[in-house]
DNA sequence: TGGTTAAATAACCTTTTGGTAAAGTATCTG
DNA sequence: CAGATACTTTACCAAAAGGTTATTTAACCA
């Protein structure tokens, strides 16, 4: 039971099933039987799974008789989505490349200030020192 | 050790100390014990998390004398981020709505083949039956 | 050489996770 | 009412995750 929504949905993905069911999901709501039913394991795994799923705001279950149908509840993804996409710079194309001049600039700057040429001693390969409590 | 790379990338996002790890990399490589600083745990936790991280190829590391500086490698965000990326239409706006409307129009078409009118009998609350083995 | 620093590894512990089988709970059906 | 169906809940288990302390490895420094 993660304590902040973000790392219930990273852990909700976390498992092939449970993207495999969020998948089925997609396409409509679904007994739990027949969310089982692709899978070799029993309906008790499956429930566990739906309680995670469910736990992470990514499912909904309502009652129709004896069935549970289950919804999805996408908007978690959003919050997951934008986090990732404050990477989106580092994976794109010419990044790597464009990374490497500016930490290869920067390391010339910090040898110029530090020392008008040549290694100066022991210390540690950092570009910025500031520790963060972001996440 | 999760066999596919969707399920390590997001195993590895899965946790809050991990995540703040990837966010100080963005600002730059740096050092194991520079990157523990800011947690109140001992390094060979941090050294857990980075396998956890080097694993799902979401950092590099390299030598400089005793130092192990720690890159980012964003890529196997970008996999992540299509996948969720899918189920966009599901958390975006007004979609709600629309599919509550789909889904109730679709309801009423089946009452309207599979009796003329009212309830007929037991029958799994489903959209579309067919199981899928997509994640 | 010996000491210090940076980091990894080993051994260990506790909690969580992912699965099982078996029993319990509703709800429909005959 | 007595089944049958659709789940859920309750133990229970093995393995993985997340942490610790203590030890080891490697490189620098005096």
């Amino acid at each position: 039971m993660p304590a902040d929504k973000l790392t219930a949905t990273f852990a909700a993905l976390a498992d092939p099933t449970r993207r495999a069911i969020l998948g089925r999901l997609a396409k409509g709501q679904s007994s739990v039987t027949e969310l089982a039913s692709p899978f070799k394991m029993t309906m008790p795994a499956i429930s566990k799974h739906l309680k995670v799923l469910e736990k992470a705001g990514l499912i909904e279950r309502g009652r129709d008789a004896q069935w549970r149908p289950c919804r999805l509840k996408a908007k978690p993804l959003e919050e997951a989505a934008s986090w990732i996409d404050q990477y989106r710079q580092f994976w794109e194309e010419s990044f790597d490349r464009l990374d490497a001049y500016l930490q290869e600039i920067q390391r010339k700057e910090a040898d110029a200030t530090t020392a008008p040429a040549g290694e100066t001693a022991a210390a540690p390969p950092t570009d910025s020192p500031e520790p963060t409590d972001a996440c």
